[in-house]
This record gives C-alpha cells, sequence and structure tokens, in this order.
DNA sequence: CTAGTTTTTGACTATGAGTCGTAAACCTAC
DNA sequence: GTAGGTTTACGACTCATAGTCAAAAACTAG
C-alpha cells in the first residue's frame, strides 16, 4: 500500500502553521494527522496528493507543492507496513481556505499530539521551507501577491524562526532580483507613519537564487 | 509496484562516472539502466536498494547512500505502470570495486542512451551531489580516507564541473572545519616537487556546513 | 649546485551582508 | 498649523567570506 501525505505550512498569526486533521478512529484515535490518503493504480503521486489535499482545502489556493521524501519505516504504523510519500504545500499569508470541521491549523512550534511519523514529517518539512526560503524565491508561496516589506518581513519571522532585519531583507532580496517594487504606497497601521513601498516577487515559479556560489572561479 | 534504484557516482579517471548494466531484454533492450529492482512486501526502501545493490556492487564500498526521489509519471516506464524510488550512492575514489559483466562506469557527461527515465534521473543525482559539495561535508564519501590537496581537488573538479583553486579549496573547508591535517606529508608525483600534506575528513558522517547563513543576525 | 616542479603561504581585493543612525513621510492632538 | 509620535526608507560603516595572484618553501633530477 502507498499513501501520499502533504505538510501544507502557512504563516498565521505570526507563526507558522500546518494544516493537520483529527483521527475519529483507531489507530491513534483522537491525535491528529496529515493530509494525504491511499495511491490509486495509475495514478500519479502529484495527482493523487491533490486529489486527497482537495477534501480538506480547496487546493487552488495552495501556491506552491513540491516532494518532500518517502518513508518506508516499519516503526512508522504500528498496524500495517505502508510506504508514505509525503509534499509541501505553501499557501499565502492573508488566505483563510475553508477547511472541514475535523480541520484545524496548528503552530508548528507547538504540535499537538501527532499520528504515525506525521510530527517528523511536518518537522522535515518545515526544515525543507527555511532552506528554500534562504537559496530560492520560495517566499513568493508564503507571501500575498503584493506586500510592504514588514509583512514579507513577518513572513520570513515565522518560517525562519528568528529575526530579521527589514533592511537587510529587501538588500538582499533585490540584489539578487526576487523582488521588486510595484511603485505604489501603502498607508501603515493605525498609528499613522510613512507610507510604506509595495513590492512583488518577480516571478511566481520556484527559482533557485544563488545556486552556491562556494568555490566557483569569478572569471 | 514499486522499484528502487541507485544512482551511484565515483570519480574515475578524473571524470564524474555512474554505475550503470546493460538491459538484456525487452524493453529497451541493450540500453542502460540504473541498478535496482523491486521492492519485497515488509522491507524497507533503504534495505530494498542495498539488497538489489548489492547483486552489482559491493555494498560496503560505498561510503554514503541517501534518498533522492521518487518518480510516478506515466510516461517513465512504458509497458507498465511503476513507483521507483531513487537513491543515491557514492564511492570513494581510487576503489575499484568487481562489477559483474554486464555492468561498467559511465562518464556521467557522456551518457549511452538509457532505460525508461533513468538517464533524467542519473542528472537528478549529480544536481543533488553538487548541492551537498556546497553546504555540507559530502566530499568525505568521495575522496580517499586521505588525500592531498590536489586529490581533493580533483575530485571537486570532477564533481562541480569547473575549476576549484586549491588555495580556495583548503581555506573554505579549513574555516567550516570540514577537513583536518593529518601531520603527515607524502612525496607529490614523478616530477618531485615539494611534498604536500596529508589530509582527512573531520567526520565521515554526513553534516551540514553552513545552513545558510543569509538574513541571520550575528548576535 | 642549479634548474625544474609542486605545494604552501600571505597579501590584496571583491562582494555580500549585518548594524546603526538619521532622514523622510505620515498621523493625531492640541 | 505646529509639535510630537510612529513607521518606513536610506546611507555610512563594518565585518566576514572567499577569489586572485605572486612569492616562498620543499622537494627531485642532473
Amino acid at each position: 500500500m502507498h499513501a501520499t501525505l502533504a505538510v501544507v505550512l502557512q504563516v498565521r498569526d505570526g507563526a507558522l502553521q500546518v494544516l493537520l486533521w483529527q483521527r475519529a478512529r483507531e489507530p491513534y484515535r483522537g491525535a491528529w494527522a496529515l493530509p494525504g490518503g491511499l495511491l490509486q493504480p495509475g495514478e500519479t503521486l502529484e495527482e493523487s496528493i491533490r486529489r486527497h489535499l482537495a477534501t480538506k482545502v480547496d487546493v487552488r489556493e495552495v501556491s506552491h507543492i513540491e516532494q518532500l521524501a518517502t518513508y518506508s519505516g516499519r516503526s512508522r504504523d504500528p498496524t500495517a507496513w505502508e510506504l508514505a510519500t509525503a509534499y509541501l504545500g505553501l499557501v499565502e499569508l492573508g488566505l483563510d481556505p475553508d477547511v472541514p470541521a475535523d480541520t484545524r491549523w496548528h503552530p508548528v512550534d507547538e504540535l499537538p499530539a501527532t499520528a504515525f511519523d506525521h510530527g517528523a514529517i511536518v518537522l522535515a518539512g518545515r526544515e525543507r521551507l527555511r532552506g528554500k526560503l534562504s537559496y530560492s524565491n520560495a517566499g513568493f508561496a508564503l507571501a500575498p501577491p503584493t506586500f510592504t516589506l514588514a509583512e514579507l518581513r513577518e513572513v520570513y519571522v515565522a518560517a525562519l524562526g528568528h529575526e530579521v532585519s527589514a533592511t537587510n531583507l529587501r538588500r538582499v532580496l533585490e540584489r539578487r532580483a526576487v523582488i521588486e517594487p510595484t511603485g505604489e504606497r501603502r498607508p501603515s497601521g493605525r498609528a499613522g507613519g510613512r507610507p510604506a513601498e509595495v513590492f512583488r516577487f518577480r516571478d511566481r515559479q520556484l527559482e533557485i537564487t544563488d545556486p552556491f556560489a562556494a568555490l566557483r572561479p569569478r572569471r
């Protein structure tokens, strides 16, 4: 038997959160699990994960999907031998997709009791995201279509788990031609203040930014 | 049906080469394929790839194995719907494992006609290796147990596909505490010259060297 | 001893990135 | 309208990593 699973991540309330649903049956009754399900014969892995994800969330609101890894340990499910291919999905800040009653967003930093090896898979997804944010334009999948630097900074802080200077963020992403100003401005929060410039990501497809310059000669 | 495949890479004759075997039967009769085979029920993916690899090469001579990705496209095998999980294996410079008569090393830059989607999988393996060489100590799996800088440079040039300065290589890897001098020296090639210092990798387990310093504050 | 070869070392430079202070642009209250 | 508070943007400075180059060191062969 082969299953597909998805770690769907979104920045909500300033924290990186993952979409989980609560099991109603044994094993792991009451524990929280990743969305997913069995692969059908003739089906592609990506088709499968999109089909299963559709029962939990509108797939059109998932801005990026990529394969994470395939798990096969005997310890992962006490009742059966089963392979599972995990995917990573990203949802933009600000969207609030409808989800079924048994489904909820949970901060990755405070995971509830999870079913099978799903807790470890969530953490693997977060690590993948952190790497991609640093050497690709993956931020486009987590940020709204247009955003101020303060908003983008919030996304990076939540996903990376450490402080990020807005000055640096802008310089680095503009130098790498990942983001560009739209020319618009947007008034800041309630307390007044200088209006912020509005930016957008240049590409909305995943692009590797700097393919490891280390050791490459300059000419 | 689920299969496991391995992209086994080694630097031979100054080039990055991959272990392939020639198919005797249709489909793709005469084309070159990656070692691997079907997964058995109850078996782990890693157990499976090690079992199949053992028929082509002494697995103890493969110094590092990691999962690459799982392929499922309908186009990958014209005759059947089959999933395949690909692994990356690395063999140290200088070893010359025994291989069966139908099996041979091929430079990755000059692949012969390959079966199924195996050509693309080989290239994916090379890309994974190139990334890992830049941000981990993956070189330990490709270099001999002890080596001079000239030897290590040869490994990096072959694997990365571009020139690498020995001066830089030493400084970067020593700064990151990836390699260390053993204290020994080794006379250089036939033409005399200053004897080279002998180095070794500090760890022979995969370690991420610099987890993407970008945007992390310094204090 | 001299010439040739290879490796090692250090100085210099380029570049990317972190820090900090100040200026700019807006709001609200008086 | 002006003063004070708030937020964003910008520029100067510093630091760390890494690429380039040339000279010194350590050997072999003749």
